[in-house]
DNA sequence: GTCTATATGCTGATAGAC
DNA sequence: GTCTATCAGCATATAGAC
């Protein structure tokens, strides 16, 4: 007998794993519905449509991906290496089993013209949470001046290395951190620090 | 009277215009053929399907894009400027009538879970080029032995900029240059140059 | 011979009825 | 949970215009 809530966990995990490995529109529904052993009547009784499913998913993924990179800061012995545990939790993240081939929400937001609202609305809380807390993490290294680009510029290094898991495999894992060493070094000397 | 050449160019001027924009999955054959103003027969005996019009029109489009990329480099004043002109050529490609909305090469491998092997060559050949013309500019400003790390270090800067158009539009021109600027300079400090 | 216009088979996703 | 209707998009076939 299956609560509702357990019916949802199973087929937010099927979705998990199955529309950021392949994609979304490259997943018929049915595989979704296959994995999760629910039939389409859960599905549209509870979210919706396969869209309201993805968002849901990604909301929770959200939440998942900030507890792996808060994990990874706590784990840091200084500042700059807080700043710098991003390309840590990256790695751990990507190497769960249902890591995605390279982004969850740029991949998502990447497959409609122009994204639907709730959609968008995921993917810019992501890119909120990510320059927000690179921006707080930067304040100790760099100070309140430079906080601002360094975060923006580290944005963009993590958002690089996410990109570079589409093309061929010539990408070390250090690639995006030994970049970021370089961008943080340079704010630094900017700023005097 | 419509010469074979004639339509074929209408047909990947259509396919520039609205796969890179809207994406490949989101954008029906229909609004291909509507706006070539030709008729389905014409497009399946040319290029045989959707995703052979697809190839077709990535092809053409990174020899427009080397060509550009080409120009700028030509026009740089000096060996660090034709180094990061990459960038001026991005700016200048993005803003053509058919700018894809982030990049036409990883947004068309992004929405196939394992891209057909056509399509992975055309990314790839983009990625080749990226990395080959990279390396050979970064020999006169860091030499030979630091060449390839610094080639990869900004095609991974590169793919940021690029990655950063599908989130929010915070996102200055010149973030990708400055953060590629830093990346020089540390690998310049690091061979001694 | 190359194109246009139109009609149609086919497949698979979505959604809802039972 | 099964089963089915609907709908959209891809690909092809046919017939005729230049």
């Amino acid at each position: 007998m299956a609560s509702r809530a357990s019916t949802e966990k199973k087929l937010l995990d099927a979705a998990d794993q199955l529309l950021f490995r392949r994609g979304v529109t490259a997943t018929p529904v049915d595989e979704v519905l296959a994995l999760a052993g629910v039939s389409p009547a859960t599905l549209y009784r509870a979210f919706g449509s396969k869209d309201g499913l993805l968002v849901a998913a990604l909301e929770r993924r959200l939440d998942t991906w900030l507890l792996t990179w808060e994990a990874a800061v706590a784990a840091a012995p200084d500042d700059e290496a807080r700043l710098l545990a991003v390309f840590d939790a990256l790695e751990t993240f990507r190497s769960r089993p249902d890591g995605a081939r390279w982004c969850a929400f740029l991949g998502s937001a990447a497959e409609h013209a122009d994204p639907p609202a709730p959609l968008a609305a995921a993917l810019a809380r992501d890119t909120d949470e990510l320059r927000t807390r690179l921006r707080a993490l930067a304040v100790p290294v760099v100070g309140e001046a430079g906080a601002d680009e360094l975060a923006s510029s580290l944005l963009l290094v993590v958002s690089g290395d996410l990109a570079m898991r589409l093309r061929d495999g010539h990408v070390s894992a250090s690639a995006a951190r030994d970049v970021a060493t370089a961008v943080v070094a340079s704010a630094r000397r900017k700023t005097g620090r």
